[in-house]
DNA sequence: CTCAAATGAGACGGCCACGTCTCACGCGGA
DNA sequence: TCCGCGTGAGACGTGGCCGTCTCATTTGAG
């Protein structure tokens, strides 16, 4: 099984299938699965490039075809966000370690969320993610008591912004209504301006590519 | 078949069901199908409250039954758009318009839209859809154009922000993270913070319910 | 009360996907 | 060359869901 059959570089650098799916395999499986929610194993199969008998030597069953994609879509999440450190440091900065870190996430991740996944879940995994949000919320509300993060957004809706626009980012992409650069800077430049207060927007600044510069 | 079971009055005044939907059971089929995409048509029978054979009676089929939710919901966002009249007056008070009118939309349409939708979709109301949604990217070229709007917002951003963040904010009221005051409220300020500049901001109102003003 | 229409319960056939199995083929190493 | 391993192709049983049907029961209007 041979790795990414094609990684271009791109400027974006997003994460690649392999550094989220143990396999090209699950990573091919994932992609059509997010397009496809209901597909069969028959259709799986086609898409990752084997036969059915071959997939399921691989996927012991359908239902654990979906929860391991679901543990290594949980798993990077988790990885993101303690890889951006979101205790540490200004909140601004830290805000946007946060953004950066996800957004990268969003086009392999993106609308895999969507699946029934909580269900899917190990116990243990499922306190990680959980632990992870709690880490996020608490950034917004130490954001908010050191002045920089607008007092009035609840942390909660943070979290909603934060993933149904990595969602539609995802999406975006996939419809070919925007470059995967920049559906990344809308969603940094959004997420800044909904909680950022007005004077701290400034100061916030995110790896931008080099080829999509404002306009 | 009665009417709406029970209507109490909601600050917010989201639209009623019964105003998407043409049928107390199409509501009820639409809410349970929402949260359960792959559900049969035995579970949506008891969510309706009704037996599978009288639900067989009022859709012909399955397909049917999708199909009629999914005309449902894009009439509604169509008309929601049109009384929003996005070509008329300033554009900061007509992005108001549009986000208040589809934000009362968001708790009954909302994640329906995650259904395969388009499939399911005359052709006459797959153009009015697309109609409605080049007015709103005509209003957010005008409000740049008129210097009320960032212009380093691609209108196919706002599209997606609008579509996704309503998703969010019906999601999030589902599971009981944030009152639908609250996320109506999150969304309009939002939209707002990421489609105006900074100077304009001040502009822009919504009618916020009296039970939840600022913090 | 009477009767017609609607409903619930359940059976039935058909279909499709799942999951298992067998077998033939190809490829690489000894 | 021979052998072992992985793969593709396909058959097969099973189960669930769809859609249709029948029939007993209920509901509501006159």
């Amino acid at each position: 099984m041979s790795n990414a059959p094609a990684s271009p570089f791109t400027p974006l650098r997003p994460v690649s299938p392999d550094q989220v799916f143990v396999d090209a395999a699950a990573a091919a499986a994932a992609r059509h699965l997010a397009l496809a929610p209901a597909a069969s194993m028959q259709e799986l199969a086609r898409a990752v490039g084997v036969s059915r008998a071959t997939l399921f030597r691989r996927f012991p069953s359908r239902a654990a075809l979906i929860a391991e994609l679901c543990q290594s879509a949980a798993q990077a999440y988790v990885r993101a966000v303690n890889e951006a450190a979101p205790h540490d440091g200004p909140p601004t900065q830290a805000l946007a370690r946060v953004v950066e870190g996800l957004g990268r996430l969003a086009p392999v991740v993106g609308l895999l969320g969507l699946q029934t996944l909580g269900e899917h879940l190990e116990a243990s995994l499922l306190a990680q993610t959980a632990q992870a949000e709690e880490e996020l919320r608490r950034l917004v509300r130490r954001g908010q008591e050191g002045g920089y993060f607008r007092v009035e957004v609840d942390p909660e809706w943070f979290l909603a912004m934060l993933t149904w626009l990595m969602v539609g980012a995802a999406d975006s992409v996939r419809l070919g209504r925007l470059t995967a650069n920049a559906a990344h800077r809308h969603l940094s430049e959004t997420l800044a301006a909904a909680l950022l207060r007005p004077d701290e927007l400034h100061h916030f600044t995110v790896r931008t590519p080099p080829d999509s510069r404002r306009r």
